[in-house]
DNA sequence: GGTGAAACGTAGGCCGT
DNA sequence: ACGGCCTACGTTTCACC
């Protein structure tokens, strides 16, 4: 990964809230020219810097109409019990993030289904069912006030 | 919202991993002509479907290194005491989601810190400063084997 | 880093279904 | 209403300075 200049800096910025930016409009915002700041674009693809481009959208539009956050409790903390569970809730499309904490539980995922009935068909037919599973705990998300990645 | 045909759900699913694909490109993939996709896409973003679009930046290129789930718990569950809180997270760049859950505590953020002795220095003299927060419970992300913001 | 020009993509009018 | 075709216009991209 190359050094960051400012200029560089600011073209993160504009392409984190506006991806679709074209490059000349881009250039014009950075105050370089198109042809500068489509080399600088790659190259901050090519270092990593940008991993990707990505629509955000809306919940309705992912069918999301509730959202949880689940801490996990499991039976041991031995690496093959973590890579048990960890490749149980990467086949599962409800499961959004999940995060190796500190802490008394191991996990906290975000889970996103249809309803409350979606989820508690998924919190019982899928986590509960699996062997690493000791504990879990659902926080219901009444709101985000914050949220970057909307 | 107009109704989304199998067809914008496919459009949909490409502009989630790649939304700087062409619209000609995009086309292609869905199978129709490139104005009708483009047509479709306006429609999308109009109706509110798509959110926007927004690039991935890598946790250096954010300047990240630490990052944790915080509990809060607050004083009063009033509205007031709820919108100062949030007024106080809001301005705080660090903090780059707050979501309101049930449960013991009110607010679970996700804060992001160059380190662990930045963090130590927001968490004690931002979060800690806050007159509404009564508890804090900080959960350090250890790793996230998935996480669909990636 | 900037310039210029060829290649490429966009976007909207128009017509058929 | 919705898709495909056409085309003027704008943008990207690259060799060269």
């Amino acid at each position: 990964m190359d050094h960051i200049d400012p200029i560089d800096t600011r073209i993160l910025r504009v392409l984190q809230s506006d991806a679709r930016i074209s490059n000349q409009a881009l250039a014009g915002r950075v105050g370089l020219s198109p042809s500068a700041t489509l080399r600088r674009v790659q190259a901050l693809e090519r270092s990593g810097a940008i991993q990707g481009y990505r629509a955000v959208l809306s919940p309705a539009a992912r069918g999301t109409g509730f959202t949880a956050y689940v801490a996990v409790g499991l039976n041991d903390h031995t690496k093959a019990g973590q890579e048990g569970f960890e490749r149980g809730v990467a086949g599962a499309p409800q499961v959004r993030e999940c995060h190796n904490i500190t802490g008394t539980v191991e996990y906290l995922l975000r889970v996103e289904a249809a309803d409350l009935a979606a989820y508690k068909h998924f919190h019982t037919e899928v986590l509960g069912v699996l062997p690493q599973v000791r504990s879990l705990q659902t926080y219901v998300v009444m709101g985000s006030p914050k949220d970057d990645r909307a």
